[in-house]
RNA sequence: GCGAGAGUGGCGGAACGGCAGACGCGCCGGACUUAGGAUCCGGUGCCCGAAAGGGCAUGGGGGUUCGACUCCCCCCUCUCGCACCA
């Protein structure tokens, strides 16, 4: 029986089914979550990464959503009250410049954008709930974002310090980094300087050991991103130990994690920006000397700061006593010390620490060994080639010779804490969060600065402090909020005296660090949600996105989740307990990107092709996390994608399924159930491949069951339900169509096996002996393995 | 340098320690066609062989096991993070 299939009878017109089911979900609701007290179902918040509207949606859009959609539209047939919301992260420098390159108002470029991707999304058959759609730069949404810093205000928890910014002196403006291009302005080409200005931080410092500590308990997220974030906090173990200085008496503290290489200190080093280096080089008399050394790093772009040479640095004239044993020895100020790292300032073992080591090559400075092997010939600190860091013996340590390191960097800080001259200490690398930004397309900072009474916080009954629309781009000068003529004037909220507004605004990292939030309480006017909400659809079920935001979104919204927890908002820690980051897609083995002329976008293969094509290219084409990329796996543009030809096939087979009422052979029976069993456990580990590719082997079955002129109704009633996730259109036209279903696939329960015909029949046992095949029995699937060692034992042909 | 992950056909990729290469792309041959970018049938890891059949194969080398892509040790390569963090 070959040549023509009945199913050719059943064309698969994807452009012509879509839209229409588009229509007809949003005409049902079909996707709102609900909100009814009533509704018994267990509920699950299927989150994804809320994206940036710079210009249509891309691939990566494509492939992320597609994974999320399938997650949220599986939870549902799963029997949960699924949450599954869409927002746009609308704030930012893109909008700003499009207003300076074209003239348009970043309001304006915003919202088009945010259009055409919201166009898109519907028409690829996003599963959202359009009802609790959210932008962050609406004044009602950055209403909350600005109450939730007077939030941290109030609890300290916002503050402001000196920070240094990329300055470009002809633009008069500050650059971001990525527009710092080689150590100068990307728009005019000016060497760009540093300057000092006062910025908002947030003290997420504080919270650095329980951001550590709830990872460990509370999240199972990709290895990778764990440990990301764990080295981006840096915890480090120590002692604090303090120095005197010889010639002035100042005390200065300083952080090692080798306390018991203290007593090879040879030399001391501040940071070029430590307060008391103007101070101690006058007295030193090295004054002419270390000056061009801090102007030089003052003009080097930040950018630029970590390539400077390590061996740099200049001596100070002054000298540090070491608290172990009394020895004064000489102190320099060098780039290669950070101030924003410890204490600014550092004893130095050359002998044990590589950068150590090479500065004191450079200055001629003694180097003394403290740590020595064991078992291997005795360093000297005058021939050693490198650093020794390893494990050891300490020796030329007063009380501590002979003791074994590093057990013994724990027994020294003990005994520093017991003799007063320091403590046991721990550092993070973690650096308080720099959420200013001297830009218009942003929340406003909601401060006014009164002469008199300093920094006053906007009373939050006369929020959002909204942004003019009236403002200056051309570059140059300040940002366009400080530049402005009459905005900036308020009066003194305390005292009603004179006073202006501050002019910052807010990091976009701060509106993303809690849109999640909002999803529950959508539109709340006299909040930014609602606690009860919050309760009964959070922690998100699943977050989806990407793994750039690996470290910064994900740690900055524990932070704040950690915040609302403290005042009391919420009652969990970790908002996203769940977590999978879909796998970038490249084209040609390089991101896509405009100079390569390498750009494909979804939006023309959804149009050509049908949404369902679209989404099954990116599912099929491997594991979600992995990478894809595009050549390898869509090849001729023009021609038919294996997918679309594969669901043809399937709108053929269920058509044919359907047409006869033959029984169905037990085969086709027994797959069926085993179908049922492995692709539902490849949906609940997000192995979409794979299930596609099993779906694919029963739809190949059930077209050789009806050739042969048997039946596959029931095989089709299965199929077509487990393809609902993955490829939702043809899905729910052929539920309701062609198997004449009322209601949509979409809310129908996902297919159950029975487990007795879901088994593996039979499988064949190699038996083998010393590498050489001896037999091969039949045995039964679930034999354990003394059974199986038995039967092999008593078959074997020797 | 430190950390994480990965090496399987021409390609994307499958494979609770049990016939390696499922499924698909591509390619080869055929059918139907004015045509094929549509559809259908067959073949397709490599080598020897007309065939039957045999040999070799999961980056390399060891080991555990009746049996290893899978577990253990060493090495090589690649990708991705972080990178003067005291």
């Amino acid at each position: 029986m070959v040549g023509y299939h009945l199913g050719t009878m059943r064309r698969y017109e994807p452009s012509a089914i879509e839209p229409a089911w588009v229509a007809r979900w949003e005409a049902e609701r079909l996707f709102e979550a609900s909100d009814d007290p009533a509704d018994t179902r267990p509920r699950f918040y299927a989150l994804d990464m809320f994206p940036y509207p710079s210009g249509d949606l891309h691939m990566g859009h494509a492939e992320a959503f597609s994974g999320g959609d399938s997650v949220a539209r599986y939870a549902a047939m799963r029997g949960f009250n699924v949450l599954h919301p869409i927002g746009w992260d609308a704030f930012g420098l893109p909008a700003e410049n499009a207003a300076i390159k074209h003239g348009v108002a970043p309001k304006e470029w915003t919202y088009a954008n945010i259009e055409q991707q919201a166009r898109s999304f519907r028409r690829m058959g996003m599963s959202f709930d359009w009802s609790r759609r959210l932008q962050t730069c609406d004044p009602e949404y950055y209403r909350w974002t600005q109450w939730l810093f007077l939030k941290l205000f109030e609890r300290g928890l916002a503050f402001r310090k000196g920070s240094p910014v990329n300055w470009c002196p002809k633009d008069a403006t500050v650059l971001t980094n990525e527009q710092v291009i080689q150590g100068a302005c990307e728009r005019c080409g000016t060497p760009v300087e540093r300057r000092d200005l006062t910025q908002w931080f947030f003290r997420i410092t504080e919270y650095a050991q329980r951001l550590l500590d709830d990872m460990d308990e509370l999240v199972e997220w990709p290895e990778r991103v764990v440990t990301m974030q764990r080295n981006w906090i840096g915890r480090s173990e120590g002692a604090e130990v303090t120095f005197r200085i010889d010639e002035t008496g100042d005390e200065v503290r300083i952080f090692t994690t080798r306390p018991d290489t203290l007593w090879g200190v040879t030399f001391f080093v501040f940071a070029v920006e430590h307060p008391l280096v103007p101070k101690l080089a006058e007295l030193g008399g090295t004054w002419d000397r270390v000056r061009p050394l801090l102007e030089s790093v003052r003009s080097t772009p930040l950018t630029q700061r970590e390539d400077a040479d390590t061996k740099e640095g200049v001596a100070l004239g002054v000298h540090a006593v070491n608290p172990v044993n009394g020895e004064r020895v000489p102190c320099f100020v060098a780039p290669y010390v950070l101030m924003e790292y410890g204490t600014g300032a550092i004893m130095a073992v050359p002998a044990h620490d590589q950068r150590d080591f090479e500065f004191a090559r450079q200055h001629r400075v003694p180097i003394r060994v403290v740590i020595q092997p064991e078992g291997e010939a005795p360093l000297d600190g005058d021939a050693m080639p490198e650093a020794y860091a390893g494990e050891g013996l300490m020796t030329n340590s007063g009380p501590f010779d002979g003791e074994r390191t590093p057990r013994s960097i724990g027994t020294v800080a003990a005994w520093l804490r017991e003799q007063g001259r320091g403590a046991p200490a721990v550092t993070y690398r973690l650096r308080d969060w720099l959420i200013s930004r001297q830009r218009y397309w942003g929340a406003p900072i909601p401060i006014v600065h009164c002469p008199d009474c300093g920094e006053v916080a906007v009373p939050e009954d006369r929020l959002p402090v909204e942004l003019p629309e009236d403002v200056d781009f051309t570059p140059g000068g300040e940002s366009p909020l400080a530049r402005h003529p009459t905005w900036t004037s308020v009066p003194c909220p305390r005292c009603g005296g004179a006073a202006t507004r501050d002019t910052d605004t807010m990091d976009t990292f701060v509106d993303s660090s809690w849109y999640f939030f909002r999803y529950c309480s959508p539109g709340l006017e006299d909040g930014a949600f609602r606690p009860e909400d919050v309760r009964r659809w959070m922690p998100v079920s699943q977050y989806t996105g990407g793994v750039e935001h690996a470290i910064l979104h994900l740690l900055y919204s524990r932070f704040f989740t950690k915040v609302l927890f403290d005042m009391g908002l919420v009652d969990f820690t970790e908002p996203f307990p769940r977590l999978m980051n879909q796998g970038q897609v490249i084209h040609g083995g390089a991101a896509m990107s405009k100079s390569k002329g390498n750009i494909v976008e979804p939006m023309p293969i959804v149009e050509r092709w049908g949404a369902d094509t679209m989404r099954l290219q990116m599912l099929f084409a491997g594991p979600f996390e992995d990478d894809i990329d595009w050549k390898l796996i869509a090849g001729d543009p023009d021609k038919r994608p294996g997918v679309t030809s594969w669901l043809g096939r399937v709108f053929g087979v269920v058509a044919d399924a359907v047409a006869t009422d033959a029984a169905e052979p037990d085969l086709l029976v027994r797959l069926t159930h085993r179908t049922v069993r492995t692709v539902t456990e490849d949906m609940d580990r997000f192995r979409f491949h794979t299930a596609i590719s099993k779906l694919m082997v029963l739809s190949n079955e059930m077209r050789s069951a009806l050739d042969a002129g048997h039946g596959a109704r029931a095989a089709a009633e299965a199929l077509v339900p487990m393809l609902a996730p993955l490829a939702p259109f043809a899905a729910e036209e052929l539920w309701r169509v062609d198997l004449g279903q009322a209601q949509s696939v979409h809310r129908s329960a996902w297919p159950s096996f029975d487990p007795d015909l879901a088994r593996e029949e039979q499988v064949v046992l190699v038996v083998q002996v010393d590498g050489k095949v001896r037999d091969r029995i039949e045995v039964e699937a679930d034999v354990d393995e003394d059974a199986c060692r038995e039967v092999a034992l008593a078959s074997e042909n020797a």
